[in-house]
RNA sequence: GCGGUCAUAGCUCAGUUGGUUAGAGCACAAGAUUGUGAAUCUUGGGGUCGCGGGUUCGAGUCCCGUUGGCCGCCCCA
């Protein structure tokens, strides 16, 4: 069985490991709904374009990419935002506001395989589209956050780390800093919690040494912790546009907390997402222990859509990966034991005794209820095994001495009891017996 | 792309200084058991010992290569 091996770094769901994944997927769905988001889907296949255009030509090395047998250059999607920003912006006339949409769908990166990342993998995504204002965010990183406590992951387990973009470009405008190197400035604070005083480097080779005065202010700023830090740094009679910034934060904040969310959000300047086309508050979620890689990441992406080739549409948004949640559900011991049990299990006889069941056995499944019964001629002994192992809640059996009598016999595998139903009765006593489903 | 480490049944693992036809538990299947539940007993299927080469009279075992897993680096939309 060598011969065949599954592709490197992808994931094969048997039924015990797709059952958990379709768990996760259930309560994001359930929760994005509870939101108001709609659900929406789109091609695994796009033209590299797509990817070259949002993020360089350099991201081709970490693409499944080829050229398709009419010569297209095609790739698999790494990632959903650019796609969401075509489908958004195509009609985006025609949208009500706000647009609140999400998705589950599976990525693919040609990157080296590690722990909580391959290269299949899939993600929830949730975007708002034509809301400028950090109402958006509000919305949002509430969902984040509900889209992890649903499964019982608490403030003890997760946080949201918050900053902005914005806020730095201003801030660094105002200590004399050009576009060119707010923007290398942000590339050394996006490394700088993993490679301290080195982040600056490439900033250095580039531009020569940061002023030191500069650089302290910096410093302080990627420190900061809190809005009240924050003001104070930025207090002096500043410009409008902090002004206003700070504003936008008062909102947001107050926004989370007046959810009962503060407890996971904590303010943090440090994180800048260094991908360049991020445009305003930006927010990343962690396990508390600091162990794994990011649960999920976000920001506003205000130009996207238009550069993509829409009309001028802010946005923000946000993904959660599949695989880094479900190694923390686990750590946590919060993966339950989902169990497919079938309602019903039937005992047969005999061959006569098993045309009788047919009957009642689709009758029920018609009706919504999940049926099982041995596919071949099995002693009553084993039958009756099976039954109990299959975790059913109920057994009917269909022997020769039932069958003769018009009856089922009717047994409740939890309390041990069993008693006859006339066999044009079945339906309405499994309905009483398990609770009113489908039918 | 780089480094470390590992690879024997579906799973977890034994396998002696290199020595007959490669083992166990679990799981699966059949029977004991043609009408009643997590037990017991018996039996069975299932392996190119990841793959390829080398050393040797002889390789699961030693050597080289390769593929793949895991962990980390780069990257992380």
């Amino acid at each position: 069985m060598a011969t065949f091996q599954t592709l490197p770094g992808f994931r094969e769901f048997y039924p015990e490991d797709l059952i958990r994944r379709s768990h996760i997927f259930r309560l994001w769905r359930q929760t994005a709904n509870a939101f108001g988001f709609a659900e929406y889907d789109a091609p695994v296949l796009e033209p590299l374009e797509l990817y070259k255009a949002k993020s360089g030509e350099e991201i081709e090395n970490q693409l499944f990419s080829f050229t398709d047998k009419g010569g297209r250059e095609v790739a698999l999607r790494p990632e959903m935002t650019p796609t969401v920003c075509r489908l958004v912006g195509a009609r985006a006339s025609a949208l009500k506001r706000p647009i609140k949409w999400f998705s589950i769908a599976e990525f693919y990166r040609y990157e080296r395989m590690q722990k909580g990342r391959g290269r299949c993998f899939h993600q929830f995504n949730a975007d708002i589209f034509g809301e400028p204002g950090p109402e958006a965010e509000i919305e949002l990183i509430a969902l984040l956050i509900q889209c992890l406590g649903a499964f019982g992951l608490t403030e003890q387990d997760f946080y949201v780390r918050l900053s902005d973009r914005n806020l730095w470009f201003y801030y660094l405008e105002t200590l004399g800093l050009d576009d060119a190197r707010i923007r290398g400035v942000l590339g050394a604070v996006d490394r700088h919690e993993k490679y301290g005083d080195e982040a600056f480097k490439a900033y250095t080779e580039q531009f020569g040494p940061l002023d030191a005065a500069v650089k302290e202010k910096v410093l302080a700023f990627l420190h900061v912790k809190s809005l009240s830090e924050l003001e104070r740094i930025l207090g002096a009679p500043g410009a409008e546009k902090i002004t206003a910034r700070l504003a936008d934060w008062r909102k947001l904040l107050g926004g989370l907390e007046a959810m009962g969310l503060a407890r996971f959000i904590e303010v943090d300047l440090g994180v800048v997402r260094g991908l360049a086309y991020y445009t305003g508050f930006v927010f990343e979620a962690f396990d508390r222990k600091g162990e794994l890689r990011a649960l999920a990441g976000g920001g506003r992406y205000d130009d996207l859509v238009e550069k993509l080739g829409g009309p001028a549409l802010p946005a923000v948004g946000f993904a959660i990966g599949d695989m880094t949640f479900a190694l923390l559900l686990e750590q946590r011991g919060l993966t339950p034991n989902l169990v497919q049990a079938p309602d019903v299990y039937c005992v047969i006889g005999g061959e006569a005794e098993r045309r009788a069941a047919f009957a009642g056995i689709h009758a029920l499944r018609a009706a919504g209820f999940r049926v099982e019964y041995p596919l071949k001629e099995v002693a009553f002994g084993k039958q009756f095994k099976a039954a109990a192992d299959s975790g059913a809640k109920l057994a009917l059996i269909y022997g020769a001495d039932e069958l003769a009598k018009g009856v089922v016999k009717f047994r409740d595998l939890t309390e041990r009891s069993e008693h006859n139903v006339p066999r044009d009765q079945i339906l309405a006593a499994v309905r009483d017996a398990i609770g009113g489903r489908a039918g």
